[in-house]
DNA sequence: CCACTGACACAAG
DNA sequence: CCTTGTGCCAGTG
């Protein structure tokens, strides 16, 4: 038998951190691409799961839902964290949402593949 | 075992 | 564009 899908922890994490600077993506694409179509509650359930833990090094804040809201800014160390550290990296964020977020989106079943 | 909750997505109004 | 309702999987009480 299996170890359960704790194996699809590892590859949030792995596809979050594999995200480059300076790009989005969001909870649908994800799961999308581990194989969880209906899954993108699951992907934001993995990250807070882990948030805190070994994972600090998890990009969360570039990881938000498929309109490019940063719905998931409320749980950061601030609220204005994850819009704060997007607008760093060069993402510019407009009413906790990513302006132009079709440009910024990146996905892995693409770029991965382009790579 | 059942009910509620959750960092979402999609459809309809 | 915004709000409401439904479906999804897993965890918690």
């Amino acid at each position: 038998m299996k170890k359960k899908n704790e194996n699809f922890f590892l590859e949030v994490y792995e596809v979050v951190k594999l995200i480059p600077k300076g790009r989005v993506t969001s909870y649908g694409t994800i799961a999308k691409f581990l194989g969880m179509k209906s899954g993108a509650r699951m992907v934001g359930w993995a990250l807070n799961s882990s948030f805190g833990e070994k994972y600090a090094d998890l990009p969360a804040h570039r990881v938000v839902n498929s309109s490019g809201l940063l719905t998931g800014k409320h749980h950061f160390a601030t609220p204005t964290l994850m819009a704060d550290r997007l607008k760093e990296e060069g993402v510019p964020v407009e009413k906790d949402k990513v302006k132009d977020f079709k440009k910024y989106h990146w996905d892995p079943a693409i770029e991965l593949e382009i790579e």
